[in-house]
RNA sequence: GGGUCGGUGGCGGAGUGGUCAAUCGCAGCUGACUGUAAAUCAGCCGAUUUCGGUCUACGGGGGUUCGAAUCCCUCCCGGCCCA
């Protein structure tokens, strides 16, 4: 359950408790979408600093498979991770793969069909079995499936898929009712579950969205599909008034987001839960984080224009990106960051992991990922004031 | 010494009279990446350029032709075979 600790305009803090241990918020998680957290391993995790993670229900089930899940004592177990873990619905997905492709599946009134690109073979996802595939995996966090529609559908496709969204949400809190009893998983050990707010960049869809969600009475609420517009502009408005339509003392889950200072600033807003791809996608694809102490735009003083020309410019960052790709890193004997505990700071230099990149040893996405990660769970605690 | 096959851009390797500054792969350079179908994807990759071109290029030299990486002669270099 969620505890929220103290409240201002631009601080929040909580506590969740789990049957996995207590997380602080608003806290940061790496996506190991198929059990694991692409290139690194749990001693790597543990080394950056990471606790809680996200898993998805739709890739655990097709690969491995629920029967050897259930077998292994439940997903913790079978990754050998003690923290908690939230496992997605297959929601995104959904977006992903059919929305942007409709070759790849379809979606009913029902169920969501999708067809493996490998073997043409049906996957079927009901939000019952969303459900209870994530009893199965024995989480502590658990979503709603949910119709995510691109943000540039027409206002009548995004109130299809808010109108579906709720028939599913209704769906999947009725269906998590009857598996607690048919369980018999006390009040406090339940896992927590989320309804996702759909609406696109449309404030009134958003907003019936979110009231309906909120009679069904979820533990948190998401800001459903993407963050950023069509353009790439992210969306401040639109997510400010969605976290205003959440009630204060649940939690607030900003699904995929996002850079840096999109997360700081969605924290500012008062959400308290992120995921993303982006330290450790961009890690293997050679993009570092850095620390930019120089700088006059702390995480605490920046402030994101809205000035459309300069929305989207790297200005007012404070930290800096770098390609370590790039030849200029060839020769540079010097650390990434000094200030920088990780593995790779502390032990080798930028022609190092530049050398690494260019034979494309393994090696090189490892100290990579987990040196964002570290530069993620760093600024978690600058943003809970730990530091 | 004789015969034979071949020498193409950093490398490998297409092309065998015009639409060739030359397919493609690798290497190289630069981007992108937001609830992971991503160790992926996109662009650039002879030199110059006012971006329309211009110049130098398929081992060297010479020739045939309106036109040659492509045909002929010759030289140089390499592989293989025979002596």
């Amino acid at each position: 359950m969620f505890k929220l600790i103290s409240e201002t305009n631009t601080r929040r803090k909580g506590v969740i408790k789990t049957k996995n241990g207590e997380i602080k918020t608003p806290f940061f998680m790496p996506d190991a979408t198929r059990g694991f957290v692409k290139s690194i391993s749990g001693e790597d995790l543990k080394k950056s600093g990471v606790q809680p993670m996200v898993v998805n229900t739709y890739h655990l089930y097709l690969n491995p498979g629920m029967e050897t899940i259930k077998k292994s004592g439940g997903i913790n177990n079978f990754m050998n991770w003690s923290y908690p873990l939230l496992s997605d619905s297959g929601g995104y997905q959904v977006f992903s793969l059919i929305h942007k492709n409709p070759k790849l599946g379809k979606i009913t009134e029902d169920e969501v069909i999708f067809r493996s690109p490998v073997d043409g073979a049906k996957h079927i996802l009901t939000p019952e079995k969303a459900i209870q595939i994530q009893f199965d995996l024995g989480v502590d966090m658990m979503v709603c499936l949910d119709d995510v529609p691109p943000n540039n559908y027409p206002e009548e496709k995004i109130k299809e898929a808010v109108e579906r969204t709720i028939i599913w949400a209704q769906r999947c809190k009725i269906e998590y009712e009857k598996q607690i009893k048919k369980r018999k998983i006390s009040d406090s050990e339940r896992p927590l579950l989320f309804g996702v707010i759909q609406g696109g960049k449309y404030g009134d869809l958003r907003k019936y969205c979110a009231d309906e969600l909120v009679r069904l009475d979820f533990d948190g609420y998401g800001f459903g599909a993407r963050h950023v517009d069509e353009n790439g502009v992210f969306m401040e408005d639109m997510i400010r008034e969605t976290a205003q339509m959440i009630p204060k003392d649940k939690l607030r889950f900003a699904l995929g987001v996002g850079t840096p200072e999109d997360i700081a600033r969605c924290v500012k807003m008062g959400w308290d839960i992120f995921d993303c791809v982006i330290p450790t996608r961009e890690g293997r694809h050679g993009r570092l984080f850095v620390w930019d102490k120089q700088s006059e735009f702390s995480i605490f003083n920046f402030q994101f224009s809205n000035n459309f020309e300069i929305s989207n410019s790297k200005i007012q960052k404070f930290y800096n990106t770098i390609n370590i790709n790039n030849e200029k890193f060839k020769e540079d004997f010097s650390s990434l960051d000094t200030h920088c505990d990780c593995e790779l700071c502390e032990n080798h230099s930028k022609s190092y992991l530049h050398h690494l990149f260019a034979i494309k040893d393994p090696l090189a996405q490892r100290l990579a990922s987990m040196h964002n990660l570290k530069f993620y769970m760093d600024l978690m605690k600058e943003l809970r004031y730990e530091k």
